[in-house]
DNA sequence: TATTGACTTAGAGTGAACTCTAAGTTGTAG
DNA sequence: CTACAACTTAGAGTTCACTCTAAGTCAATA
C-alpha cells in the first residue's frame, strides 16, 4: 500500500508548510484525516487532490472562511451539489473580474515602464509626468471603458 | 484655485479610507504633501495621480515595503530612471507569472464548476471524483505545461 | 457663546493567515 | 540503552495592512 503520506510529504507535495496543513485541519478545511497505529496522521491521495483543489481557491482569493463554507458545504450535503456549484461559480466570477483589474493594472505599469523607457532614451530625468499623464490620458479615453 | 483637495476628497476620489492616506503618507509612500494654513492637509492632483499609481502597484500584489523603496527612488533618485525602471520590470515580470497562475487556476475551478454540472444533469449525488479526476488527468495532460 | 464637523497627532487595536513554541510520545538506528 | 527524528497537542506569537481611538485645534453656523 503505502500510498498515503505522512503530514511532511504532503507539505512537500503541496508546498505547504506542515504546520499550514494542520492548521487547515484544525480550521475546518479538511476533516477526517485517517491516523495510524502510533496516532500520526495518514493522507490519502483524495486527501491531496481536495488540498490542492482548496490551494486553487485560496490562490484565487477565497478567504479561509469561504474555503471553510464550501468544504462544509462539501461534507454535510454530499447531495446538495447545487449550492456547491453556486458558490464556485460566484467566486469565479470574481476571479474573473479581478483578472481584468489586474490585466488593466498591467498595462498602466507597462505604459510607466515605457515612459522610463522614454525618458532614458532622451537623457532627461523626468518632466514630472507631462509625457506620462498625456499617457494616462490616452489610457483613460480609449483604452479603458 | 480650490484644485487642491482635502484628505476626505483624496479618500473619496480614490476608495482608500481618510485613515488610509494618512497611513500612507506615514510610512513613506507620499511624501511633502502641503499644508493649508491651519496645518490641514492640501493634495495637488499630482499627489492623487501619484497615489493612483500607488494603488495599482498594490493591487498586483506589490507590498508596503516594496511601494516604499520605489517611492523612494522617485523621491531621492530623480536622475535615477533605471533603478526605477528595472524596479518597475521586475514587478511587472511577478504579475504576469502572477496571472497566468491565476488564469490556470480559474480553468481548474471552471472544470470543477462543469463537474458538479454534470453530476447535476445526471442526478448523480457524487461519484467521489471519478469523473473530476479523469478531468484533472486532461488538465495535467495537455492544458497545463 | 455653544455646538458641530473636519481636521490634527500619537499610538493602540484588529483580523487574517499563518508560524512557532513547549512539552510530550513513538519508532528506529547505533 | 540511548539518541534522534518525526510526529502529536494546545496555545502563544508574528506579520501585514490597515483601522480606530483619544485628545486636541480650528472655522463656521445656530
Amino acid at each position: 500500500m503505502a500510498r498515503d503520506l505522512t503530514i511532511q510529504q504532503v507539505a512537500e507535495a503541496t508546498g505547504l508548510s506542515v504546520h499550514a496543513v494542520r492548521y487547515y485541519e484544525k480550521v475546518g478545511l479538511l476533516a477526517l484525516i485517517q491516523r495510524s497505529a502510533n496516532g500520526h496522521r495518514r493522507y490519502s491521495p483524495e486527501d491531496v487532490v481536495w488540498l490542492e483543489f482548496l490551494m486553487r481557491l485560496r490562490a484565487t482569493g477565497m478567504s479561509i472562511q469561504q474555503v471553510h463554507a464550501f468544504a462544509k458545504l462539501v461534507r454535510e450535503q454530499p447531495t446538495n451539489v447545487k449550492e456547491r456549484r453556486l458558490l464556485l461559480e460566484a467566486h469565479r466570477d470574481r476571479v474573473k473580474q479581478n483578472l481584468e483589474k489586474l490585466a488593466h493594472n498591467l498595462q498602466v505599469i507597462e505604459l510607466k515602464i515605457e515612459h522610463y523607457q522614454h525618458l532614458e532614451a532622451t537623457g532627461k530625468s523626468d518632466l514630472h509626468c507631462i509625457f506620462w499623464q498625456n499617457y494616462l490620458e490616452q489610457m483613460s479615453d480609449h483604452k479603458l471603458h
